[in-house]
DNA sequence: TTCCTTATTGCAAAAAGTTGCAATAACATA
DNA sequence: TATGTTATTGCAACTTTTTGCAATAAGGAA
């Protein structure tokens, strides 16, 4: 039922468990297909797990990230925010007004690669934030 | 005779002013070449500066970040360092051993271009921290 | 199904970071 | 140099995030 499901035999792969807890998380971050704090997770998740402490989402979300279940991105102040990482993108947020749009990850491939052989470092993570100010907050700063 | 001191008609010249506090974290950022945590920033500057509360550094960091004086970028995970902002760079850093590099911004320059054009947005912060495995434990991974 | 190993959780305390507000002190102006 | 405005600070309370540890429970093996 739950798209988190499907993930139990890939934590399973890697000697790790699932659980009531995890399942909650992964459902919730497969369903709100944005940018969730910590938080708003704790907020959603524990309506399915009795019990469920902030501890737990933290080092869940943690842990997602760490097996790519999940992708954690920086939003403006070193506050983390996670995603459900199914399709490989990057984001691009206004400084001045918060918004945020997808960057599709071909745009980054040909720098990506050009940094791998300028570095000798393999680049596995691939979300990015980049910062600036949207078309319409351009408009307002020239006046 | 410390570098903080140039930056003080820079501050003037937008309204704010050059205080003590600001002098030590300038002075902090300047000497010391690389990144720091705003305990680490705390803990140097308050040699100088008697009284230096952790909250005046917080809210120091963030304020020379917003101004262009201080570059803030992520490690590993959420946390915020800072680092003086004298030439324009990114960092790539392992996942592994927690190694970090600089890279030149001329190898981003043209996807910064592709970017600004494909979304619409002006790029304004320029740091960017990827992360990936160094050549080193590219090796120990491939045994 | 039962047992065992150990990954995972909850709890509670600690650490890290933020915020409101009144007191202070930069520094522009006279 | 003296004065006034207001940016900045310190304080203290608060929120957010991390951590150690003992108890729990997932799931492989018997």
């Amino acid at each position: 039922m739950s798209c988190s499901q499907e993930y139990t035999p890939q934590l399973r792969a890697r000697g790790y468990r699932m659980t009531p807890q995890r399942h909650a998380i992964l459902h919730v971050l497969c369903h709100s297909g944005k940018h969730l704090t910590p938080s708003e997770v704790y907020a959603k998740a524990q309506k399915q797990v009795a019990g469920l402490t902030e501890a737990t989402v933290y080092r869940t979300l943690e842990f997602l990230a760490e097996n790519g279940l999940a992708r954690p991105s920086h939003v403006g102040n070193g506050r983390l925010v996670y995603e459900i990482a199914n399709h490989e993108h990057h984001h691009i947020k206004c400084r001045n007004c918060g918004d945020e749009m997808e960057v599709e990850h071909t745009l980054l491939k040909s720098m990506y690669q050009k940094l791998e052989s300028a570095s000798g470092y393999q680049l596995t993570d691939s979300h990015v934030t980049f910062f600036g100010l949207c078309p319409d907050c351009q408009k307002s700063e020239n006046v």
